[in-house]
RNA sequence: GGCCCGUUGGUCAAGAGGUUAAGACACCGCCCUUUCACGGCAGUAACAGCAGUUCGAUUCUGCUACGGGUCACCA
């Protein structure tokens, strides 16, 4: 088989060599230790959990060492792709921190335009690329093409891959693969010339040398030393569309962008022997690898399996529904990435997690599980270092996109809204009460008229003569200037002639003797200020909520009862 | 089924041939407190199993079990 000859039949069109692209693109001039990292996302729909973890770990990667994280669009695959994905997924990631210094990015028309020196970073534009290395790898003897035709090419088109592969009996396939594959192997020239000229496409296939009983020492920077048994697989370079798979373009495009280090799942584990490969054939230096361990979950039966996209909690987007500031989930993120970052953050509370040192020493080598509850104290704490008006803006920035009516209500006067999320905040021992900015209606929602309403009830043991009596004696004492000692005073003396207990020491020592407590009546007050039995202290609520509110509200309870 | 990866409390995890096997979340109790939240103090709870190496193994080796991943002209 003459070589040189195949290589013209296949790509005519190709002049350009490798050697013309190794100086179109050459090495990054960048500082000693500095790391290149890419995302390289197929626009196939949202980003994914399991998206936002990779690519916040290529980030810090790369801005920690002074070196380049860029954007690359794995849109090899028309038929999956999704219109505007990709552009969502720019935006996404934008909002939860992840900028990218080249690449794909958004235009100012809102397209995806280029960035950069190492384009085009969208695969379906770099074919001619792919085409030249395609063209040595036929020269040297290393790819030759697998012809169809094209009702062949039809049908396969037209099967559930994915059903085919369940139902297939593996033993006897592993047989048939070999032989198969040995007969396409050998393909002459002539039946190549025949298939050309009858316009049938073709798959070109790299020629596998590799013996699965051998076994490859590979170094993960995350898993360690691994044993990888050789390719033995003459898998596919390019489509019959001419556009490369997964592993060709991997190789070509991770050597011509200078990529150093490949984050990516582990479940690229299995096909790492293809890469190893194909960087040998090519004689491409070979990047690091981090495969990380996939984000699990709990199914039915309580088994861990893997965070799919229709989960909950998949969706970054779910998050902003849901009412997670982003701040909080990159918090969240860095507690799974390293498991450090909670000590070092409690040590420098001030510190943005940009600035802790992240290590990858430090990841997990086995799957973590989502954790709703961690991540609801991750937030709490972030949120509670907020200040008001930050909370304030959120909080409305959110509710007027989620929950409209209450946006509105906070829109309507800012200055009472920053008011009421200024409760607890500041000094050494915040409130923690927020997970997410839904939570505010919940909490804070009786400080509007509109959606106050007696949600718990006053406990039935009390005599409705005693409740009445409280509140009416409250409302004849009741002064908002009051100094909180005073006002606090005020509600003893009640407490005293209602015959309770107004000190909570005497009470516990003998509650038999006493009707109740000073606590039961600040209870009732509670309750017919703010309709719940759990607030925040009410003495602030009431100068919150202003005379007039307070006095109504008391009032209506006592016409109730 | 083959191959690959993994397995320390309910969850995330530190650790390393000799430790009372950290810490965080969750849970529970107590204290503080007019309720809630916060804070403080304590508590329940773990090295998957079996061999081997060793004076000693959770740590090293092997096997088993379990879990996960993968086996496309998808990424």
């Amino acid at each position: 088989m003459n070589f040189d000859q195949l290589a013209e039949m296949l790509f005519p069109n190709v002049t350009e060599t490798p050697e013309d692209l190794e100086r179109r693109y050459p090495p990054r001039n960048l500082p000693e230790g500095a790391k290149v990292t890419r995302f390289a996302p197929s626009p196939t729909g949202f980003v994914h959990f399991g998206g936002l973890f990779p690519s916040t770990i290529g980030e810090r990667l790369a801005h920690q060492s002074g070196g380049v994280f860029y954007l690359r669009i794995e849109d090899t695959d028309a038929k999956r792709e999704v219109e505007g994905a990709a552009e969502g997924l720019i935006r996404t990631l934008a909002h939860y921190g992840i900028h990218f210094d080249e690449g794909a990015i958004l235009g100012a028309d809102g397209k995806i335009c280029d960035q950069g020196a190492y384009g085009p970073y969208r695969q379906s534009e770099r074919a001619e690329i792919y085409h030249v290395y395609a063209k040595q790898l036929v020269k040297a003897g290393k790819a030759y093409p697998v012809f169809t035709t094209q009702e062949e090419l039809d049908a396969l088109n037209a099967v559930d891959k994915k059903a085919e592969i369940k139902s297939k009996n593996w033993q006897e396939d592993s047989g048939n693969r070999a032989e198969e594959q040995q007969k396409q192997r050998e393909i002459t020239i002539e039946e190549v010339a025949e298939n050309l000229r009858a316009g049938n496409p073709f798959v070109l296939r790299i020629l596998a040398d590799g013996d699965p009983e051998k076994k490859i020492p590979f170094t993960d920077l995350i898993k360690g030393t691994l044993e990888i048994p050789e390719n033995d697989e003459d898998f596919v370079l390019l489509k019959s569309d001419g556009i490369p798979t997964y592993h060709f373009a991997h190789a070509v495009d991770d050597h011509l962008m200078g990529t150093t280090h490949v984050v990516r799942g582990e479940e690229w584990l299995p096909s790492l022997a293809k890469h190893l490969m194909l960087f040998r054939y090519l004689r491409f230096k070979l990047p690091k690898y981090l495969h990380i361990a996939q984000i699990m979950r709990l199914d039915e039966n309580g088994n861990k399996k893997k965070l799919s996209k229709r989960d909950m909690g998949a969706n970054m987007d779910d998050y902003s529904r849901m009412g997670y500031a982003p701040a909080c989930v990159c918090e969240y993120i860095m507690t799974l990435l390293n498991s450090n970052y909670e000590e070092w953050h409690a040590q420098n509370p001030e510190k943005p997690y940009t600035e802790f040192p992240f290590n990858i020493k430090k990841m997990s080598n086995s799957g973590c599980l989502f954790d709703f509850n961690k991540l609801n104290d991750v937030s709490k704490n972030v949120i509670s270092k907020m200040t008001a008006e930050e909370v304030t803006s959120q909080v409305t920035e959110w509710a007027l996109q989620f929950d409209p009516a209450f946006g509105a209500l906070l829109q309507n006067d800012p200055a009472y809204a920053q008011t009421i999320f200024a409760i607890g905040r500041g000094g050494k021992k915040p409130r923690k009460d927020l997970a997410t900015w839904a939570d505010a209606k919940g909490y804070m929602g009786f400080f509007f008229d509109e959606l106050f309403r007696i949600e718990d009830q006053i406990d039935a043991t009390f005599e409705k003569t005693d409740i009445r009596k409280a509140l009416e004696e409250f409302l004849a004492t009741y002064d908002p200037a009051d100094e909180m000692q005073v006002w606090f005073d005020k509600i003893k003396a009640i407490t005293d002639k209602l015959g309770y207990a107004s000190d909570m020491k005497a009470y516990k020592a003998d509650p038999a003797a006493f009707r109740g407590n000073v606590a039961d009546v600040s209870m009732f007050l509670r309750v017919a200020v703010t309709g719940k039995q759990n607030a925040p202290d009410l003495y602030t609520v009431m100068q919150i909520l202003g005379e007039g509110r307070v006095r109504a509200r008391i009032q209506k309870m006592i016409d109730s009862l």
